[in-house]
DNA sequence: TATTTTGTTTCTATTAATAGAAACAGGAGG
DNA sequence: CCTCCTGTTTCTATTAATAGAAACAAAATA
């Protein structure tokens, strides 16, 4: 576990959006909250198959950014892929 | 909403703990994930009334750091404050 | 009142992530 | 084979957050 159990274990118990959203408008910049979309926006695109450089440009970023986010989804048992799947939320 | 809907819905939806920890190893870099440790302990800590000096040295933070949190938790509104008063994790 | 402690602000330098650009490899299709 | 598209890597410069240090104000205490 990378983030601290008593944060991993406070958003866990948060199942209301305008609390989870409040609370990282309190923890993180706004820069910063907009990077985090990001990424996650750049796992759902490469989940529905986009190509890199078509993400690139509906995103607004760097091909460098992009490699990353294709290492994690590249492995069939990441968490993101697993929650992609899952999920109604695209 | 700073974050983008489709993130907040998928952290509230997340209670498991192993899969919220993963989900972040993905989306955040260690740097990023002890960071954002790191401000949510700054929280704790001026919640339970330390002094900032003793906050910025048992966290090895920087004074300019903790006037951030500072300003957040002298708001009595604060989700941040409500989400400590609440729960039982400290 | 004088001194100390604490909260806060401000300054410059540093750091990690990233943009932008270029380049290379592999595969598809002509 | 050649060309094009795509994925990937690498380089330098930039940016936002932050450290470290200093300073000041307000409150507490002697």
């Amino acid at each position: 576990m990378e983030l601290s159990d008593s944060l991993i274990q406070l958003l866990c118990r948060i199942n209301d959006p305008e609390e989870m959203s409040s609370l990282f408008t309190e923890i993180l910049t706004p820069h910063e909250q907009h990077n985090l979309s990001l990424r996650w926006k750049l796992m759902q695109a490469l989940y529905e198959g986009k190509s890199q450089r078509q993400i690139a440009s509906d995103l607004g970023i760097s091909l460098c950014k992009i490699t990353r986010g294709s290492k994690i989804m590249k492995n069939p048992k990441s968490t993101s892929r697993k929650l992609l799947e899952i999920n109604i939320n695209h």
